[in-house]
DNA sequence: CACTATTTGTCCGTATGTATG
DNA sequence: TCATACATACGGACAAATAGT
Protein backbone atom coordinates (compact mmCIF):
# COMPACT_ATOMS: atom_id res chain seq x y z
CA UNK A 1 0.00 0.00 0.00
CA UNK A 2 3.00 2.44 -1.17
CA UNK A 3 4.47 3.29 -3.94
CA UNK A 4 1.78 5.27 -5.85
CA UNK A 5 2.62 5.37 -9.48
CA UNK A 6 2.39 8.33 -11.36
CA UNK A 7 3.53 7.39 -14.76
CA UNK A 8 5.04 9.74 -17.68
CA UNK A 9 7.48 10.32 -14.63
CA UNK A 10 10.48 9.99 -16.75
CA UNK A 11 8.94 12.09 -19.99
CA UNK A 12 8.34 14.55 -17.75
CA UNK A 13 11.75 14.62 -16.03
CA UNK A 14 13.54 14.30 -19.55
CA UNK A 15 11.60 17.56 -20.48
CA UNK A 16 12.00 19.38 -17.90
CA UNK A 17 16.40 18.84 -17.65
CA UNK A 18 15.57 19.29 -21.72
CA UNK A 19 14.07 22.68 -20.96
CA UNK A 20 16.90 24.53 -18.87
CA UNK A 21 19.51 23.26 -21.16
CA UNK A 22 17.79 24.59 -24.09
CA UNK A 23 17.10 28.21 -21.85
CA UNK A 24 21.08 28.08 -20.74
CA UNK A 25 19.62 27.78 -17.19
CA UNK A 26 22.08 25.07 -16.95
CA UNK A 27 24.99 26.35 -18.46
CA UNK A 28 26.98 24.47 -21.64
CA UNK A 29 29.76 22.68 -20.39
CA UNK A 30 28.58 22.37 -16.59
CA UNK A 31 27.99 19.24 -14.41
CA UNK A 32 24.61 18.38 -13.78
CA UNK A 33 24.21 17.19 -10.04
CA UNK A 34 24.10 13.76 -9.39
CA UNK A 35 21.87 11.08 -10.37
CA UNK A 36 20.92 10.48 -6.63
CA UNK A 37 20.47 14.65 -5.95
CA UNK A 38 18.56 14.51 -9.01
CA UNK A 39 16.50 11.82 -8.12
CA UNK A 40 15.33 14.09 -4.82
CA UNK A 41 14.99 17.27 -6.88
CA UNK A 42 12.31 15.62 -9.13
CA UNK A 43 11.00 13.58 -6.44
CA UNK A 44 11.63 10.37 -8.68
CA UNK A 45 13.89 7.10 -7.97
CA UNK A 46 17.05 6.79 -9.30
CA UNK A 47 16.27 4.58 -11.96
CA UNK A 48 13.82 6.94 -13.64
CA UNK A 49 16.41 9.50 -13.42
CA UNK A 50 18.83 7.77 -15.70
CA UNK A 51 16.00 6.81 -18.05
CA UNK A 52 15.66 11.01 -18.68
CA UNK A 53 19.71 11.01 -18.82
CA UNK A 54 19.77 8.27 -21.33
CA UNK A 55 17.42 10.18 -23.59
CA UNK A 56 19.41 13.51 -23.14
CA UNK A 57 22.44 11.46 -23.67
CA UNK A 58 21.18 9.88 -26.74
CA UNK A 59 20.16 13.43 -28.50
CA UNK A 60 23.57 14.59 -27.73
CA UNK A 61 22.21 16.98 -25.33
CA UNK A 62 24.22 16.04 -22.57
CA UNK A 63 28.05 13.78 -22.43
CA UNK A 64 28.06 10.94 -18.96
CA UNK A 65 31.44 10.25 -18.60
CA UNK A 66 31.04 6.56 -16.32
CA UNK A 67 32.43 7.42 -12.43
CA UNK A 68 32.72 11.24 -13.28
CA UNK A 69 29.07 12.36 -13.94
CA UNK A 70 26.76 14.14 -16.67
CA UNK A 71 28.14 16.72 -18.68
CA UNK A 72 26.08 19.76 -20.05
CA UNK A 73 27.28 19.85 -24.08
CA UNK A 74 24.50 22.96 -24.80
CA UNK A 75 21.87 24.07 -26.18
CA UNK A 76 24.02 22.97 -29.34
CA UNK A 77 21.57 22.50 -31.99
CA UNK A 78 18.70 24.86 -31.10
CA UNK A 79 19.54 27.46 -34.35
CA UNK A 80 16.87 28.92 -35.42
CA UNK A 81 16.54 30.16 -38.70
CA UNK A 82 15.79 33.88 -38.83
CA UNK A 83 12.59 35.14 -40.53
CA UNK A 84 12.41 38.75 -41.07
CA UNK A 85 9.21 40.09 -40.77
CA UNK A 86 9.52 43.47 -42.53
CA UNK A 87 11.12 41.60 -46.02
CA UNK A 88 9.15 38.55 -46.08
CA UNK A 89 9.56 38.34 -49.69
CA UNK A 90 12.83 38.58 -50.38
CA UNK A 91 13.22 36.30 -47.30
CA UNK A 92 11.23 33.35 -48.81
CA UNK A 93 13.12 34.00 -52.05
CA UNK A 94 16.32 33.54 -50.10
CA UNK A 95 14.66 30.01 -48.31
CA UNK A 96 13.84 28.67 -51.65
CA UNK A 97 17.43 28.69 -52.79
CA UNK A 98 19.02 27.69 -49.71
CA UNK A 99 16.35 24.79 -48.89
CA UNK A 100 15.43 21.44 -50.65
CA UNK A 101 11.60 21.09 -50.68
CA UNK A 102 9.41 17.41 -50.97
CA UNK A 103 6.24 17.40 -52.16
CA UNK A 104 4.06 15.06 -49.91
CA UNK A 105 0.58 15.80 -51.58
CA UNK A 106 -0.78 17.72 -54.62
CA UNK A 107 -4.21 17.61 -56.04
CA UNK A 108 -7.85 18.95 -55.67
CA UNK A 109 -9.88 18.62 -53.07
CA UNK A 110 -12.79 20.24 -51.49
CA UNK A 111 -11.45 21.91 -48.35
CA UNK A 112 -12.43 22.43 -45.42
CA UNK A 113 -15.49 24.44 -44.56
CA UNK A 114 -12.70 26.64 -42.37
CA UNK A 115 -9.99 26.91 -45.09
CA UNK A 116 -13.15 27.30 -47.37
CA UNK A 117 -14.64 30.21 -45.60
CA UNK A 118 -10.87 32.14 -45.46
CA UNK A 119 -10.64 31.53 -49.24
CA UNK A 120 -14.08 32.80 -50.02
CA UNK A 121 -15.15 29.87 -51.97
CA UNK A 122 -18.89 28.19 -51.89
CA UNK A 123 -19.59 25.13 -50.35
CA UNK A 124 -18.92 22.49 -52.82
CA UNK A 125 -15.78 25.01 -54.65
CA UNK A 126 -12.75 22.72 -54.78
CA UNK A 127 -9.03 24.15 -53.67
CA UNK A 128 -5.63 22.88 -54.81
CA UNK A 129 -4.33 21.53 -51.96
CA UNK A 130 -0.57 20.68 -51.57
CA UNK A 131 1.25 19.31 -49.16
CA UNK A 132 4.90 20.14 -48.42
CA UNK A 133 8.18 19.78 -46.30
CA UNK A 134 11.12 21.90 -46.56
CA UNK A 135 14.35 20.91 -45.09
CA UNK A 136 18.09 22.12 -45.15
CA UNK A 137 20.73 19.97 -45.70
CA UNK A 138 18.41 16.87 -45.04
CA UNK A 139 17.22 17.55 -41.88
CA UNK A 140 13.37 18.71 -42.35
CA UNK A 141 12.23 22.17 -40.18
CA UNK A 142 8.46 22.87 -41.28
CA UNK A 143 5.44 21.04 -42.62
CA UNK A 144 3.56 22.95 -44.91
CA UNK A 145 -0.19 22.73 -46.25
CA UNK A 146 -1.09 25.16 -49.01
CA UNK A 147 -5.07 25.79 -50.68
CA UNK A 148 -5.33 27.78 -53.89
CA UNK A 149 -8.62 28.50 -55.01
CA UNK A 150 -8.77 25.89 -58.51
CA UNK A 151 -8.89 28.69 -61.15
CA UNK A 152 -5.24 30.29 -59.24
CA UNK A 153 -4.17 26.61 -59.10
CA UNK A 154 -4.31 25.86 -62.49
CA UNK A 155 -2.09 28.25 -64.17
CA UNK A 156 0.93 26.85 -63.00
CA UNK A 157 2.18 22.47 -62.79
CA UNK A 158 2.60 19.48 -59.78
CA UNK A 159 6.96 19.79 -61.26
CA UNK A 160 6.78 23.40 -61.01
CA UNK A 161 5.04 23.50 -57.66
CA UNK A 162 8.03 20.44 -56.15
CA UNK A 163 10.86 23.38 -56.56
CA UNK A 164 9.53 27.11 -56.70
CA UNK A 165 7.89 28.62 -53.72
CA UNK A 166 4.33 29.29 -54.22
CA UNK A 167 4.52 33.11 -53.98
CA UNK A 168 6.81 33.35 -57.26
CA UNK A 169 4.04 30.83 -58.75
CA UNK A 170 1.38 33.11 -58.05
CA UNK A 171 3.19 36.11 -59.13
CA UNK A 172 4.59 35.22 -62.39
CA UNK A 173 0.83 34.00 -62.94
CA UNK A 174 -0.33 37.45 -63.05
CA UNK A 175 -1.52 37.57 -59.18
CA UNK A 176 -0.96 40.88 -57.93
CA UNK A 177 -0.30 40.09 -54.10
CA UNK A 178 -0.71 42.82 -51.86
CA UNK A 179 -1.44 42.02 -48.28
CA UNK A 180 -1.75 39.00 -45.84
CA UNK A 181 -2.38 38.36 -42.42
CA UNK A 182 -0.99 35.66 -40.11
CA UNK A 183 -1.31 34.49 -36.95
CA UNK A 184 1.00 32.50 -34.85
CA UNK A 185 0.64 29.49 -32.51
CA UNK A 186 1.80 26.22 -30.70
CA UNK A 187 0.78 22.91 -31.27
CA UNK A 188 1.51 19.33 -30.60
CA UNK A 189 2.86 17.17 -33.68
CA UNK A 190 0.32 14.76 -35.01
CA UNK A 191 1.17 11.71 -36.58
CA UNK A 192 1.58 13.13 -40.09
CA UNK A 193 3.26 16.20 -38.96
CA UNK A 194 5.35 14.24 -36.70
CA UNK A 195 6.64 11.68 -39.30
CA UNK A 196 7.65 14.37 -42.11
CA UNK A 197 9.61 16.26 -39.43
CA UNK A 198 10.97 13.42 -38.21
CA UNK A 199 9.69 13.54 -34.92
CA UNK A 200 7.72 12.01 -32.18
CA UNK A 201 4.28 12.17 -32.01
CA UNK A 202 3.65 15.16 -29.32
CA UNK A 203 6.29 16.94 -30.08
CA UNK A 204 5.68 21.03 -29.56
CA UNK A 205 5.78 22.52 -32.92
CA UNK A 206 5.28 26.35 -34.01
CA UNK A 207 2.22 27.28 -35.79
CA UNK A 208 1.68 29.84 -38.76
CA UNK A 209 -1.69 30.44 -40.32
CA UNK A 210 -1.31 33.01 -43.10
CA UNK A 211 -3.83 34.20 -45.44
CA UNK A 212 -2.61 35.77 -48.66
CA UNK A 213 -5.19 38.27 -50.94
CA UNK A 214 -4.47 40.20 -54.20
CA UNK A 215 -4.72 44.09 -54.58
CA UNK A 216 -8.63 43.66 -55.00
CA UNK A 217 -8.98 41.53 -51.45
CA UNK A 218 -9.48 38.56 -52.99
CA UNK A 219 -7.86 35.75 -50.86
CA UNK A 220 -5.18 33.68 -53.26
CA UNK A 221 -3.71 31.19 -50.87
CA UNK A 222 -4.17 29.72 -47.79
CA UNK A 223 -1.30 28.63 -45.43
CA UNK A 224 -0.88 26.82 -42.35
CA UNK A 225 2.44 25.63 -41.60
CA UNK A 226 4.37 23.78 -38.78
CA UNK A 227 7.79 24.28 -37.80
CA UNK A 228 10.32 22.05 -35.37
CA UNK A 229 11.19 25.10 -33.34
CA UNK A 230 14.79 23.28 -32.78
CA UNK A 231 15.30 24.12 -36.02
CA UNK A 232 13.10 27.46 -36.53
CA UNK A 233 12.42 30.48 -35.47
CA UNK A 234 10.50 34.00 -36.16
CA UNK A 235 12.90 36.55 -35.03
CA UNK A 236 12.39 40.30 -35.23
CA UNK A 237 13.82 43.59 -34.15
CA UNK A 238 11.59 46.22 -32.99
CA UNK A 239 12.60 50.26 -32.80
CA UNK A 240 11.14 52.64 -31.00
CA UNK A 241 9.94 55.40 -33.47
CA UNK A 242 8.80 58.71 -33.30
CA UNK A 243 8.43 61.48 -30.32
CA UNK A 244 7.01 60.03 -26.88
CA UNK A 245 3.03 60.89 -28.18
CA UNK A 246 3.14 58.23 -30.65
CA UNK A 247 4.93 55.94 -28.91
CA UNK A 248 5.38 54.04 -31.78
CA UNK A 249 7.81 50.61 -32.10
CA UNK A 250 8.09 49.28 -35.41
CA UNK A 251 10.19 46.59 -36.83
CA UNK A 252 13.40 46.85 -38.51
CA UNK A 253 14.86 45.18 -41.19
CA UNK A 254 16.92 42.74 -38.98
CA UNK A 255 19.93 40.33 -40.24
CA UNK A 256 19.18 38.37 -43.40
CA UNK A 257 18.65 34.58 -42.38
CA UNK A 258 21.90 33.18 -40.69
CA UNK A 259 21.96 29.60 -40.22
CA UNK A 260 24.20 29.51 -36.82
CA UNK A 261 25.00 26.06 -36.22
CA UNK A 262 26.19 26.84 -32.87
CA UNK A 263 24.87 29.51 -30.47
CA UNK A 264 21.63 31.13 -30.53
CA UNK A 265 22.85 33.54 -27.71
CA UNK A 266 21.93 36.85 -29.45
CA UNK A 267 24.72 37.94 -31.49
CA UNK A 268 25.92 41.96 -31.11
CA UNK A 269 23.73 43.12 -34.89
CA UNK A 270 25.79 41.94 -37.69
CA UNK A 271 23.63 43.76 -40.46
CA UNK A 272 24.14 42.25 -43.13
CA UNK A 273 21.52 43.33 -45.75
CA UNK A 274 21.36 41.65 -48.74
CA UNK A 275 18.42 43.77 -50.27
CA UNK A 276 17.81 47.11 -51.45
CA UNK B 1 1.79 -14.59 -26.19
CA UNK B 2 -0.37 -11.46 -27.94
CA UNK B 3 -1.39 -8.49 -26.72
CA UNK B 4 1.97 -6.08 -27.66
CA UNK B 5 0.86 -3.12 -25.60
CA UNK B 6 1.84 0.02 -27.48
CA UNK B 7 1.29 2.73 -24.39
CA UNK B 8 0.13 6.51 -25.25
CA UNK B 9 -2.38 5.27 -27.42
CA UNK B 10 -4.79 7.61 -25.91
CA UNK B 11 -3.15 10.79 -26.20
CA UNK B 12 -2.31 10.07 -29.76
CA UNK B 13 -5.55 9.58 -30.55
CA UNK B 14 -6.63 12.26 -28.98
CA UNK B 15 -3.86 14.95 -30.70
CA UNK B 16 -5.50 13.53 -33.64
CA UNK B 17 -9.14 14.36 -33.21
CA UNK B 18 -8.18 17.48 -31.74
CA UNK B 19 -5.77 18.13 -34.21
CA UNK B 20 -8.57 17.69 -37.06
CA UNK B 21 -11.31 19.77 -34.70
CA UNK B 22 -8.47 22.42 -34.62
CA UNK B 23 -8.24 22.76 -38.15
CA UNK B 24 -12.08 22.47 -39.32
CA UNK B 25 -11.44 18.75 -41.26
CA UNK B 26 -14.17 17.72 -38.75
CA UNK B 27 -16.97 20.87 -39.38
CA UNK B 28 -18.48 22.19 -36.02
CA UNK B 29 -21.49 21.00 -35.14
CA UNK B 30 -20.95 17.43 -37.23
CA UNK B 31 -21.45 14.19 -35.31
CA UNK B 32 -18.75 12.09 -35.02
CA UNK B 33 -18.66 8.46 -35.97
CA UNK B 34 -19.72 5.69 -33.47
CA UNK B 35 -16.70 4.67 -31.12
CA UNK B 36 -16.56 1.36 -32.15
CA UNK B 37 -16.06 2.60 -35.96
CA UNK B 38 -13.78 5.39 -34.14
CA UNK B 39 -12.17 2.66 -32.71
CA UNK B 40 -11.28 0.62 -36.09
CA UNK B 41 -10.32 3.49 -37.98
CA UNK B 42 -7.50 4.56 -35.18
CA UNK B 43 -6.69 0.56 -35.05
CA UNK B 44 -7.55 0.90 -30.96
CA UNK B 45 -9.81 -0.44 -28.40
CA UNK B 46 -12.99 1.35 -27.65
CA UNK B 47 -11.83 1.84 -24.01
CA UNK B 48 -9.03 3.45 -25.38
CA UNK B 49 -11.29 5.68 -27.89
CA UNK B 50 -13.71 6.51 -24.97
CA UNK B 51 -10.71 8.10 -23.09
CA UNK B 52 -9.49 10.49 -25.82
CA UNK B 53 -13.14 11.36 -26.45
CA UNK B 54 -13.60 12.26 -22.59
CA UNK B 55 -10.15 14.36 -22.49
CA UNK B 56 -12.07 16.32 -25.69
CA UNK B 57 -15.05 16.07 -24.09
CA UNK B 58 -13.15 17.82 -20.70
CA UNK B 59 -11.81 20.26 -22.75
CA UNK B 60 -15.15 21.52 -24.37
CA UNK B 61 -14.26 20.56 -27.78
CA UNK B 62 -17.05 17.92 -28.15
CA UNK B 63 -20.64 17.25 -26.18
CA UNK B 64 -20.93 13.62 -25.81
CA UNK B 65 -24.54 12.29 -25.69
CA UNK B 66 -25.70 9.53 -24.13
CA UNK B 67 -27.85 6.82 -26.94
CA UNK B 68 -27.34 9.34 -29.75
CA UNK B 69 -23.43 10.42 -30.40
CA UNK B 70 -20.48 12.78 -29.93
CA UNK B 71 -20.86 16.07 -31.47
CA UNK B 72 -18.25 18.44 -32.07
CA UNK B 73 -18.48 21.81 -30.65
CA UNK B 74 -15.94 23.24 -32.72
CA UNK B 75 -12.51 25.29 -32.42
CA UNK B 76 -14.67 27.41 -30.85
CA UNK B 77 -12.76 29.03 -27.86
CA UNK B 78 -9.56 29.11 -30.36
CA UNK B 79 -9.96 33.31 -29.43
CA UNK B 80 -6.32 34.35 -29.02
CA UNK B 81 -5.74 37.56 -27.98
CA UNK B 82 -4.34 39.63 -30.54
CA UNK B 83 -0.86 41.42 -30.51
CA UNK B 84 0.11 44.31 -32.71
CA UNK B 85 3.45 44.29 -33.57
CA UNK B 86 3.94 47.37 -34.89
CA UNK B 87 2.69 49.29 -32.06
CA UNK B 88 3.56 47.17 -29.67
CA UNK B 89 3.91 50.11 -26.43
CA UNK B 90 0.29 50.57 -27.06
CA UNK B 91 -0.42 47.31 -26.81
CA UNK B 92 1.46 46.32 -23.60
CA UNK B 93 -0.82 49.49 -22.10
CA UNK B 94 -3.90 47.97 -23.07
CA UNK B 95 -2.99 44.62 -22.00
CA UNK B 96 -1.98 46.13 -18.59
CA UNK B 97 -5.27 47.86 -17.79
CA UNK B 98 -7.55 44.81 -19.24
CA UNK B 99 -5.77 42.33 -17.26
CA UNK B 100 -4.78 41.43 -14.35
CA UNK B 101 -1.71 40.15 -12.66
CA UNK B 102 -0.10 37.92 -10.09
CA UNK B 103 3.03 38.64 -8.78
CA UNK B 104 4.31 34.56 -8.28
CA UNK B 105 7.90 35.72 -7.60
CA UNK B 106 10.25 38.63 -6.65
CA UNK B 107 13.21 39.18 -5.76
CA UNK B 108 17.15 39.30 -6.41
CA UNK B 109 19.67 36.76 -7.94
CA UNK B 110 22.53 35.75 -10.00
CA UNK B 111 21.10 35.16 -13.25
CA UNK B 112 21.71 32.05 -14.86
CA UNK B 113 24.47 32.38 -17.54
CA UNK B 114 22.63 32.98 -20.71
CA UNK B 115 20.84 35.91 -19.35
CA UNK B 116 23.50 37.70 -17.91
CA UNK B 117 25.26 37.50 -21.17
CA UNK B 118 22.37 38.89 -22.98
CA UNK B 119 22.32 41.18 -20.39
CA UNK B 120 25.66 42.43 -20.04
CA UNK B 121 26.27 41.47 -16.55
CA UNK B 122 30.15 40.79 -14.91
CA UNK B 123 30.24 36.88 -13.84
CA UNK B 124 28.55 36.98 -9.87
CA UNK B 125 26.51 40.89 -11.13
CA UNK B 126 22.73 39.99 -9.66
CA UNK B 127 19.61 41.24 -11.51
CA UNK B 128 15.92 41.56 -10.73
CA UNK B 129 14.11 38.48 -11.23
CA UNK B 130 10.11 38.60 -11.29
CA UNK B 131 7.84 35.74 -12.19
CA UNK B 132 4.40 36.91 -13.16
CA UNK B 133 1.18 35.55 -14.24
CA UNK B 134 -1.07 37.47 -16.37
CA UNK B 135 -4.78 36.72 -16.53
CA UNK B 136 -8.30 37.77 -18.18
CA UNK B 137 -11.44 37.15 -16.33
CA UNK B 138 -9.93 35.02 -14.18
CA UNK B 139 -8.00 32.96 -17.30
CA UNK B 140 -4.52 32.56 -16.78
CA UNK B 141 -2.43 32.84 -20.46
CA UNK B 142 0.65 33.79 -20.00
CA UNK B 143 3.98 32.82 -18.36
CA UNK B 144 6.37 35.26 -17.83
CA UNK B 145 10.28 35.86 -16.66
CA UNK B 146 11.68 38.97 -16.12
CA UNK B 147 15.49 39.82 -15.07
CA UNK B 148 16.23 43.15 -15.03
CA UNK B 149 19.97 44.64 -14.58
CA UNK B 150 19.93 45.32 -10.66
CA UNK B 151 21.16 49.16 -11.00
CA UNK B 152 17.67 49.92 -12.88
CA UNK B 153 15.45 47.05 -10.71
CA UNK B 154 15.97 49.19 -7.86
CA UNK B 155 13.99 52.02 -8.86
CA UNK B 156 10.67 51.06 -8.02
CA UNK B 157 8.90 48.72 -5.57
CA UNK B 158 7.97 44.86 -5.72
CA UNK B 159 4.18 46.00 -5.12
CA UNK B 160 4.50 48.62 -8.44
CA UNK B 161 5.58 45.64 -9.87
CA UNK B 162 2.88 43.44 -9.25
CA UNK B 163 0.41 46.20 -10.84
CA UNK B 164 2.20 48.31 -13.25
CA UNK B 165 3.27 46.88 -16.77
CA UNK B 166 7.17 46.53 -16.84
CA UNK B 167 7.68 49.15 -19.64
CA UNK B 168 6.03 52.24 -18.04
CA UNK B 169 7.88 51.46 -15.04
CA UNK B 170 11.40 51.36 -16.90
CA UNK B 171 10.29 54.14 -18.59
CA UNK B 172 9.16 56.48 -15.14
CA UNK B 173 12.81 55.14 -14.12
CA UNK B 174 14.49 57.42 -16.62
CA UNK B 175 15.02 54.59 -18.78
CA UNK B 176 15.23 55.80 -22.80
CA UNK B 177 13.84 52.10 -24.22
CA UNK B 178 14.40 52.65 -27.93
CA UNK B 179 15.15 48.85 -29.22
CA UNK B 180 14.09 45.21 -28.56
CA UNK B 181 14.49 41.99 -30.40
CA UNK B 182 12.64 38.86 -30.10
CA UNK B 183 12.74 35.74 -30.84
CA UNK B 184 9.41 33.32 -30.92
CA UNK B 185 8.96 29.51 -30.61
CA UNK B 186 7.19 27.03 -28.63
CA UNK B 187 8.36 24.66 -26.27
CA UNK B 188 6.00 22.14 -23.89
CA UNK B 189 5.23 23.11 -20.03
CA UNK B 190 7.35 22.43 -17.47
CA UNK B 191 5.98 21.97 -14.14
CA UNK B 192 5.79 25.20 -13.00
CA UNK B 193 4.63 26.61 -15.94
CA UNK B 194 2.16 24.37 -16.31
CA UNK B 195 0.48 24.88 -12.60
CA UNK B 196 0.91 28.62 -12.86
CA UNK B 197 -1.13 28.66 -16.45
CA UNK B 198 -3.63 25.68 -15.26
CA UNK B 199 -2.13 22.94 -17.68
CA UNK B 200 -0.86 19.48 -17.61
CA UNK B 201 2.65 19.19 -17.95
CA UNK B 202 3.74 18.83 -21.46
CA UNK B 203 1.33 20.88 -22.59
CA UNK B 204 2.11 23.28 -26.04
CA UNK B 205 3.52 26.63 -25.59
CA UNK B 206 4.29 29.55 -27.36
CA UNK B 207 7.61 31.08 -26.20
CA UNK B 208 8.86 34.87 -26.53
CA UNK B 209 12.19 35.93 -25.64
CA UNK B 210 12.90 39.64 -25.70
CA UNK B 211 15.49 42.13 -25.16
CA UNK B 212 14.92 45.57 -24.56
CA UNK B 213 17.69 47.73 -24.98
CA UNK B 214 18.04 52.11 -24.09
CA UNK B 215 19.11 54.60 -26.52
CA UNK B 216 22.89 53.39 -25.69
CA UNK B 217 22.03 50.46 -26.62
CA UNK B 218 22.36 48.96 -22.95
CA UNK B 219 20.25 45.94 -22.65
CA UNK B 220 17.58 46.64 -19.83
CA UNK B 221 15.07 44.39 -19.73
CA UNK B 222 15.22 40.48 -20.40
CA UNK B 223 11.70 38.98 -21.01
CA UNK B 224 11.10 34.89 -20.96
CA UNK B 225 7.18 34.57 -21.50
CA UNK B 226 5.29 31.14 -22.01
CA UNK B 227 1.65 31.41 -23.77
CA UNK B 228 -1.40 29.42 -23.72
CA UNK B 229 -1.97 28.97 -27.30
CA UNK B 230 -5.60 28.58 -27.00
CA UNK B 231 -5.86 32.00 -25.13
CA UNK B 232 -2.72 34.00 -27.11
CA UNK B 233 -1.44 34.36 -30.35
CA UNK B 234 0.56 36.27 -32.21
CA UNK B 235 -1.55 37.79 -35.23
CA UNK B 236 0.53 40.04 -37.67
CA UNK B 237 -1.08 41.91 -40.88
CA UNK B 238 1.28 42.47 -43.96
CA UNK B 239 1.34 44.93 -46.90
CA UNK B 240 3.47 44.67 -49.99
CA UNK B 241 4.86 48.18 -50.33
CA UNK B 242 7.20 49.89 -52.81
CA UNK B 243 7.25 48.71 -56.48
CA UNK B 244 7.97 45.53 -57.73
CA UNK B 245 11.71 46.76 -57.40
CA UNK B 246 12.15 46.65 -53.98
CA UNK B 247 9.41 43.74 -52.88
CA UNK B 248 9.00 44.52 -49.48
CA UNK B 249 6.35 44.03 -47.36
CA UNK B 250 5.57 45.96 -44.17
CA UNK B 251 3.78 45.13 -41.40
CA UNK B 252 0.70 47.32 -40.77
CA UNK B 253 -1.47 48.55 -37.60
CA UNK B 254 -4.32 46.01 -37.42
CA UNK B 255 -7.09 46.21 -35.41
CA UNK B 256 -6.67 46.75 -31.18
CA UNK B 257 -6.68 43.45 -29.14
CA UNK B 258 -9.83 41.89 -29.56
CA UNK B 259 -11.03 39.02 -27.56
CA UNK B 260 -13.50 37.80 -29.83
CA UNK B 261 -14.64 34.58 -27.47
CA UNK B 262 -16.16 32.85 -30.39
CA UNK B 263 -14.88 32.96 -33.92
CA UNK B 264 -11.35 32.87 -35.28
CA UNK B 265 -12.44 33.21 -38.88
CA UNK B 266 -10.81 35.79 -40.52
CA UNK B 267 -12.87 39.04 -40.31
CA UNK B 268 -12.37 41.59 -42.76
CA UNK B 269 -10.85 44.30 -41.54
CA UNK B 270 -12.40 46.13 -39.66
CA UNK B 271 -8.93 48.80 -38.85
CA UNK B 272 -9.94 50.03 -36.29
CA UNK B 273 -6.69 52.28 -34.99
CA UNK B 274 -6.57 53.92 -32.24
CA UNK B 275 -3.34 55.76 -31.96
CA UNK B 276 -1.92 58.09 -34.17
C1' DC C 1 -47.34 2.22 -26.49
C1' DA C 2 -44.22 -1.26 -27.18
C1' DC C 3 -40.28 -3.01 -29.92
C1' DT C 4 -35.88 -2.48 -31.99
C1' DA C 5 -31.52 -0.69 -33.54
C1' DT C 6 -27.93 2.27 -32.37
C1' DT C 7 -25.18 4.64 -29.26
C1' DT C 8 -22.92 5.93 -24.98
C1' DG C 9 -21.89 4.35 -20.12
C1' DT C 10 -20.07 0.75 -16.80
C1' DC C 11 -17.80 -3.31 -15.41
C1' DC C 12 -14.78 -7.43 -15.63
C1' DG C 13 -10.53 -10.17 -16.47
C1' DT C 14 -6.09 -10.32 -18.67
C1' DA C 15 -1.69 -8.95 -20.72
C1' DT C 16 1.92 -5.76 -20.71
C1' DG C 17 4.41 -1.37 -19.90
C1' DT C 18 6.14 1.89 -16.19
C1' DA C 19 7.95 3.36 -11.63
C1' DT C 20 9.56 2.06 -7.25
C1' DG C 21 12.71 0.29 -3.55
C1' DT D 1 18.77 -7.15 -11.30
C1' DC D 2 14.50 -8.36 -9.22
C1' DA D 3 9.99 -8.43 -7.05
C1' DT D 4 6.07 -5.44 -6.32
C1' DA D 5 2.51 -1.97 -7.24
C1' DC D 6 0.21 0.64 -10.37
C1' DA D 7 -1.20 2.33 -15.11
C1' DT D 8 -2.38 1.50 -19.78
C1' DA D 9 -4.55 -1.13 -23.34
C1' DC D 10 -7.34 -4.93 -24.83
C1' DG D 11 -11.58 -7.68 -25.71
C1' DG D 12 -15.80 -8.79 -24.21
C1' DA D 13 -20.41 -8.44 -21.77
C1' DC D 14 -24.15 -5.90 -20.17
C1' DA D 15 -26.87 -1.73 -18.78
C1' DA D 16 -28.96 2.72 -19.84
C1' DA D 17 -30.38 6.34 -22.96
C1' DT D 18 -32.22 7.80 -27.31
C1' DA D 19 -34.53 7.81 -31.87
C1' DG D 20 -37.15 5.74 -35.12
C1' DT D 21 -40.70 2.12 -36.53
Amino acid sequence: MEGAVEPFKARRTYLVLRDRIANGAIAAGSRLPGEPDLAAEHSVSRVTIRRALDQLAQEGLVERRPGVGTFVLGPGLIAPTVVDFSDVFTHLKEMGRRTEVRLLAFGYVVPPAAIAEALGLAPGDRSQRAVRVRQMAGAPFSYLTTHVPERVGLTYSEAEMATLPLLSLLERSGVKVARARQSIGATLAGPEAAQALQLEIGAPLLSLTRLVEDEEGRPVEHLHALYRPDRFAFEMQLQRTGADGARRWSPLPPQAAAHTEENAAPRKAKNRKAST
